[in-house]
RNA sequence: GGCCGGUUGGUGAAAUGGUUAACACAUCGCCCUCUCAAGGCGACAUUCACGGGUUCAAAUCCCGUACCGGUCACCA
C-alpha cells in the first residue's frame, strides 16, 4: 500500500507541472467548485491530532436520520462505543444526512433517544438537531459541505477528479449496454466519457448551463489486487477499484465514499466499525485514503443479524420485521440490559460463559474483534427471551417495581394506577421467591408482570372470569374449615404446611403424597390436592408461586372473602 | 452476470491438524417439590454443505462444485 501511495505522489508531481493553455487546474477548480471558503490544507490544520492514551481507539457511529434505529444499528453502535470505552478512546456520533430526500424530520432526535434508551451515549457529536459537543465537528454532514468541496477541489487541482456532464438517460444507456455484453457495470475506462475532456470543452458546457457532478479519476487497475486487513475477517483480497465514483453530487453534497474519507480522516477515527454491506466498497475507500496519502483506518466489518423467512434467510429488514426496530423491545418491556447482553452474546461467542461468572459487572467484558462472527447470525428471539427472564430474576424487587411502574405508565394505565396505589404491597408481591439463591424465572418481560400477578389485586381478580373445570375433590366445607379454624397468619412456612397435613385425614386426604400414590383408591386426594384447592379458590389459578407467601400477603380477611365467593 | 464474503445439530456457536465435535437456547425424559417456574441428572450432530486432494492424522490446509448472503446509484 505504501508503494502505490508513492506512485500516486509521483503522479501528482507530474500532473502539477501540467498546464493547460486555456487555464490552470487551480483556476479550473475554482470555476467547478466556486464559493469554497478554505483549502484542504487549512481544514487539515484545524483538526488537531488527538491526545489519547496508548492503545486508545477512536470509533464512530454514523447513521442516516431516516427514521427509528434498527437493531443492527444498535448492535453496531453498542460495539463501537464499547470498544472505545474499553480502550480509553473516543466514540463519536456523526449524522450522515447527505441524502436530503431520505432525511426525516426529527430523525436526529429519534436516533439519540433510541440509543440513549440503551445507555449508548457519545463522547462527541450531535446531541440534537442544532447542538453538538466536541472539537472535531461539525458532526452533521450537511453542515460540512464546504469541507468536502475543499477536498474535491484539491483533487481537481491535481487532475484526480473531473466534472461529469452525463445525464440520467446516458447513465442508464451505459448500464443496459454493459448488461447486454455482460461487462462489468459502472463508469470506468472507456465508459468514463468525460474523464479526459479538455478544460476548454468543460468550460464551454458549463457556460451553456449544463449540470455536472464531480467524479474521481480513479488511478486503479481492475487487474491488480489490493490486500486489506479487516479486523474481524482477516486478510481480504479485492481487485483494485477503477470506477470513477461520484465524489460530489449535483446538490453539492458528497457521496458516502467521499464523506467517509474526509470525515474519518479529519475526525481522526482509527477504527471503522460498520456493517458488512460496505465490504465491497472497501477498494474504493482504501484507494481514496491512499490517494490522499492518509493512513488507512482499521476496518471491522460486522455481519448482519438475519431472519428466517419462508425458507430463506435474509437480513432483518427495517420495513418488514417488527423486531428490527429497537422500539419493539421497549414496547414489549424487554429490559435494555437483556438486549445488550444478547448483543454481546452474538458479538463475542465467549461472552456467554464469561457472563455466567461475572453477572454483576458484565459490562467489563473485553470485546475482541477477532472473536466477532464472520457469518450472519440468525436473530434468536427465544434466546433473547431466556436472557430477559434470567436478567429479571436477578433484579431486586424494588428495582423491578420501578421498571414495571415506568413501563405501565407508558403502556397500561390501569396497572400503573394499581402499582401506585399499592406501592409497598406491590413490591412485596414482586418479592415472592426473589432475592434468594434460586429466584423464580417466570417473568419474561415487564409487560408480562401484570398477567403473572394480577390475582394479587382485588380489582383485577374480580374481573378474572377464567373457569376451571370442577374436580371431585373440590370441597367448600374443607376450605371454610381451613380458613376459620386452621389458617394463622403468624405461622411460619413449615408450621403452615404441617397444619394443612394435619387436616388431611379429617377430610379423607392423604397427608403424604407418597402414601396417596401407593393407594389412590383409599383417598380423595393428597395434601397437594388440598393445596391446589386453596390455590384455585384464592387465586383462580392452578399454578402460582409459593402459596404460603401469597396467602400471607393477601391476609386472612381477603382469603376468607375469596373463599366465600368461590363457587364449586 | 462480475466481484466479495459465508456454509459445524432445531437455533446461537466452540474447537483452527491429533483422544468420545465444548458451551448456551429450544426440545424430550427422570428426580426433587404444595402447583408452576426454577434446580439436579440424563438424552439429543457416527459427524462438521458436497466431491476430490495433501497428511501417519482434516471440521480444521489446498482445489473444484453447490447453496446462501452482500454489492455493482448523483442511497447510505
Amino acid at each position: 500500500m505504501r508503494l502505490s501511495g508513492g506512485i500516486y505522489s509521483v503522479l501528482f508531481y507530474i500532473i502539477k507541472q501540467e498546464r493547460s493553455d486555456y487555464m490552470t487546474l487551480k483556476e479550473y477548480a475554482n470555476i467547478l467548485l466556486p464559493n469554497v471558503s478554505h483549502t484542504k490544507e487549512e481544514y487539515e490544520a484545524m483538526y488537531k491530532d488527538r491526545k489519547l492514551p496508548d492503545g486508545a481507539i477512536v470509533t464512530r457511529f454514523a447513521p442516516s436520520p431516516t427514521g427509528f434505529v434498527h437493531i443492527g444499528g444498535l448492535f453496531t453502535s453498542f460495539i463501537a462505543s464499547t470498544f472505545a470505552r474499553q480502550t480509553g478512546g473516543v466514540c463519536l456520533l456523526r449524522i450522515e444526512d447527505t441524502d436530503t430526500k431520505r432525511t426525516v424530520t426529527n430523525g436526529i432526535e429519534e436516533i439519540i433517544r433510541d440509543l440513549k434508551d440503551y445507555d449508548i451515549t457519545f463522547d462527541e457529536g450531535a446531541i440534537s438537531e442544532t447542538e453538538e459537543i466536541g472539537e472535531y465537528g461539525p458532526y452533521i454532514q450537511s453542515k460540512r459541505k464546504d469541507i468536502y468541496q475543499a477536498f474535491a477541489k484539491y483533487l481537481i487541482e491535481n487532475n484526480l477528479a473531473y466534472p461529469c456532464f452525463m445525464t440520467e438517460e446516458e447513465l442508464e444507456n451505459i448500464r443496459t449496454k454493459q448488461e447486454n455484453v455482460k461487462a462489468r457495470i459502472g463508469i470506468y475506462g472507456k465508459f468514463a466519457k468525460f474523464r479526459d475532456i479538455g478544460i476548454e470543452e468543460a468550460i464551454e458546457r458549463i457556460n451553456k448551463g449544463e449540470k455536472y457532478i464531480i467524479r474521481f479519476k480513479s488511478p486503479g487497475n481492475f487487474e491488480n489486487k489490493v490486500i486489506i486487513n479487516d479486523a474481524v475477517r482477516g486478510k481480504l483480497a479485492f481487485p483494485e477499484n477503477d470506477l470513477d465514483i461520484v465524489l460530489i453530487k449535483k446538490d453539492g453534497l458528497p457521496t458516502y465514499h467521499f464523506a467517509h474519507l474526509v470525515d474519518d480522516h479529519l475526525m481522526k477515527v482509527t477504527h471503522i466499525i460498520r456493517s458488512d454491506e460496505w465490504l465491497s466498497s472497501l477498494p474504493i475507500h482504501v484507494q481514496l485514503f491512499d490517494t490522499f496519502g492518509y493512513t488507512r483506518p482499521t476496518y471491522a466489518h460486522l455481519s448482519p443479524l438475519t431472519k428466517k423467512d419462508e425458507g430463506g434467510i435474509r437480513k432483518l429488514s427495517k420495513r418488514k420485521d417488527k423486531e428490527a426496530a429497537v422500539s419493539y423491545y421497549h414496547e414489549a418491556g424487554i429490559p435494555k440490559e437483556a438486549v445488550k447482553i444478547y448483543i454481546m452474546t452474538t458479538a463475542n461467542s465467549n461472552f456467554e460463559e464469561w457472563y455466567e461468572k461475572n453477572k454483576e459487572h458484565w459490562t467489563d467484558f473485553k470485546l475482541s474483534f477477532d472473536k466477532v462472527s464472520t457469518s450472519g447470525s440468525l436473530f434468536d428471539l427465544d434466546k433473547l427471551t431466556n436472557i430477559s427472564r434470567n436478567y429479571i430474576s436477578t433484579m431486586k424487587a424494588s428495582d423491578l417495581y420501578t421498571e414495571v411502574l415506568s413501563y405501565s405508565q407508558e403502556f397500561d394505565k390501569e396497572f400503573y394506577d394499581l402499582l401506585t396505589t399499592y406501592k409497598n404491597y406491590s413490591i412485596n408481591v414482586l418479592n415472592i421467591e426473589r432475592e434468594i439463591e434460586r429466584p423464580r424465572k417466570d417473568i419474561e418481560n415487564y409487560g408480562a408482570v401484570k398477567r403473572e400477578i394480577s390475582y394479587m389485586y382485588d380489582e383485577l381478580f374480580e374481573k378474572d372470569t377464567t373457569q376451571y373445570e370442577h374436580k371431585d375433590f373440590y370441597n367448600k366445607e374443607l376450605l371454610t374449615y381451613y380458613i376459620n379454624n386452621v389458617y394463622d397468619e403468624n405461622d411460619d412456612k413449615q408450621t403452615w404446611f404441617n397444619k394443612i397435613k394435619e387436616i388431611c385425614p379429617r377430610f379423607g386426604f392423604a397427608s403424604e403424597t407418597k402414601e396417596y400414590k401407593q393407594n389412590p383408591e383409599n383417598f380423595k386426594g393428597s395434601v397437594s390436592h388440598i393445596c391446589e384447592l386453596i390455590r384455585v379458590a384464592v387465586t383462580n389459578r392452578t399454578q402460582t408461586p409459593d402459596l404460603y407467601e401469597i396467602l400471607k400477603l393477601l391476609g386472612k380477611e381477603r382469603i376468607k372473602t375469596r373463599i366465600e365467593k368461590f363457587n364449586i
